[in-house]
DNA sequence: CAAGTTTTGTACCGATCGATCCATAACATT
DNA sequence: AATGTTATGGATCGATCGGTACAAAACTTG
């Protein structure tokens, strides 16, 4: 019994997302934000608390299908464990490929949050610890797999590999946004298996 | 035949740089950087031509303190080339967990102002691409070493190792700023070494 | 169709942004 | 000591920041 909206609120949302992933979460201002979704500021500012809130929520979008689309493909039971790491190398290449190709920004919310937040903003430090530690759980499981299918070899500690995985695959993000290629990029991949494979 | 200045210039700069390594570009306003540096606005903008201006001079201090020394090390003819990269990877960790100990921001300049601001500063983006290229020209030189004194084993192309290792250390600074303490910091390091000498 | 409720667009808020202006202070030179 | 030059502190600039107030618009329900 009121007046309906004129948006969807997913949509919008994950325009914000992208505007934060590309310009950082200072540099866009609210005014970037009613650009990007289309919005008037009365309609942000009712749908959501404040810049920050939905500074929140979409950096929960983000994580939310990031690092479940990637850790489907950490459970393919399909693949070896080790196949199945170099598979999630392969969509952070082709990710960063992508994002290339159309123009967009490069990098990973998520690292990018941990840079430019992570060390004054206690919420979004949370955030991306839980989102850490659930990966890095996954990770592990899979290399624990990984030494008993044999596709592992290292006699490293699982948790220290994952962690590696996990700094790898931060270190090609940033590679990226520092103009590395994607040749670059799968060469730094195949480097980094080799250290699980030794 | 003029007033003297009030102030040293390094160490100006060198407060500021301590500033937008902390807080970034985009957080530190003019009054932060004013109280950084213990100085007036009109003696920062009578020294720098602007904020932007003083931030290039930041960056190029830090580049040219940090890089020195971690090319320093990496040029130690005593060691072997492997012993080298695993000093370089100990400097990282002991910086790291300097800086947590002291209770300031965490990473590298270089590393968050690619994150921050590489895609849309082309001369900050300069700075850094020419400071990762003098250091992927050494690595990728006492790699080709540590292949001639048999301390690295791989048989990858001795400029993928260099950005590997590059990688790695940009991926140590990120699980650093994202909570990682100094035991795992060691224990990434330790694994991405494994990747030179399969 | 009238009443009630929410959304929307616009104007606007105080605060802060980076940057400048200007009078005064502090020196070197003559 | 007088003059010239630069540095400094404080006031202030217009623009923009995140956020709000308010009235008109658009709907549901009775």
């Amino acid at each position: 019994m009121a007046r309906p909206r004129m948006f969807d609120e997913e949509r919008a949302l994950d325009a914000a997302m992208h505007t934060f992933w590309e310009k950082g979460y200072e540099a866009t201002s609210t005014q970037d934000l009613c650009e990007a979704t289309g919005l008037g500021r009365s309609s942000i500012y009712n749908t959501f608390k404040s810049k920050h809130d939905l500074f929140e929520r979409a950096l929960a979008h983000y994580i939310d299908t990031m690092t479940t689309a990637q850790l489907a493909v950490l459970e393919d039971a399909r693949q070896s464990a080790a196949d199945r790491i170099r598979a999630l190398f392969g969509m952070v290449v082709d990710g960063e490929a992508e994002r290339r190709a159309e123009g967009r920004g490069l990098g990973c919310l998520t690292v990018n949050t941990t840079v430019e937040l992570a060390a004054r903003d206690s919420r979004a430090a949370g955030m991306l610890e839980r989102d850490t530690a659930r990966r890095l759980a996954v990770l592990r499981a899979v290399i624990e797999e990984g030494r008993r299918d044999g596709s592992i070899t290292s006699q490293r500690d699982a948790g220290a590999l994952a962690r590696f995985i996990n700094a790898a695959i931060g270190g090609m993000r940033l590679s990226s946004q520092g103009g590395a290629d994607r040749a670059t990029l799968e060469s730094i991949a195949e480097v980094a298996l080799d250290a699980l494979t030794r």
